[in-house]
DNA sequence: TAATATTTAATTGAATGCAATTTAATATTA
DNA sequence: TAATATTAAATTGCATTCAATTAAATATTA
């Protein structure tokens, strides 16, 4: 390979992970305009179904996004009914974000999310779980 | 797997992928900072120092990034000096994206970040080649 | 040719995403 | 305790990213 070759778009490992990144969250988009989530919004919902309450700085650390991102977002969800935010009465410093009925009720609808967006995605059990191991190799160290 | 498991964080393909094209974004930026460029612009320049002259539409299949992305990234690569932006004699609607001396001569300076960047990435050749081909697949349809 | 359709960028608007700073609360130390 | 340091969110500012719309130019069709 070429000094040359090296500066060449198809020859970064970054530049597709990028791009099917971004595609992949594309195609997450018909399914996710029907409960009038982002993204974004989707994941932290992800967390809230699991854990029902949770700060502001662990759901940072578990979705690998900051206050800057989501402060912003939560206030979102709030608005929209999905979550309550609630400082915390021993360390008023934490935000505590909590899960409502309604949030809880829209479970319902994503569940089926899932399985609609593997059936999107033309890789193999094996294939996938081979992908799932790689980028966390990748995200080592 | 249960029907809630489903719906958790570590099962979904696309939330690793996610994380781990910011992540690897993110490293770039020492590098990139040095030479005053963000990724995106970065991956602009890739091809201009491929083509060195380029339409906007073009660019934006092989960046997978449409004008509102584009129309801004461009102006602002001309404010650098490192582009000149020209609409086509032959078809007015077509603007023509050239690289400048000044956007060739940086070249010199980006040919050392993919060998900075490898070295900050603990996958094997041969994994690395798995994992393009896995996106690759991913893209696929 | 005139009317319509298509194409290409630019623009607009909403939501990220992150670095850097600020603010407020709590913890630590002199 | 008083001063300092640390921590958690919020805020600010800049740069994407994309959907949807607009504007202008070109191509196609009646």
């Amino acid at each position: 390979m070429t000094i040359d070759d090296r500066l060449k778009l198809e020859n970064q490992l970054c530049f597709p992970l990028y791009v099917a990144s971004k595609e992949v969250i594309k195609r997450y988009r018909p399914f996710l305009d029907k409960i009038d989530l982002t993204y974004t919004q989707y994941i932290a919902m992800m967390v809230l179904w699991e854990k029902e309450t949770i700060n502001v700085k662990d759901l940072g650390k578990r979705l690998f996004l900051d206050s800057g991102t989501l402060t912003p977002l939560l206030k979102s969800l709030e608005t929209k009914g999905l979550v309550n935010r609630k400082r915390s009465k021993e360390d008023e410093r934490i935000l505590v974000v909590t899960i409502t009925e309604k949030g809880k009720a829209l479970k319902e609808e994503a569940v089926k999310i899932p399985e609609k967006m593997a059936s999107c995605i033309k890789l193999s059990p094996e294939e996938a779980v081979n992908l799932y191991n790689l980028i966390k190799k990748l995200l080592e160290e």
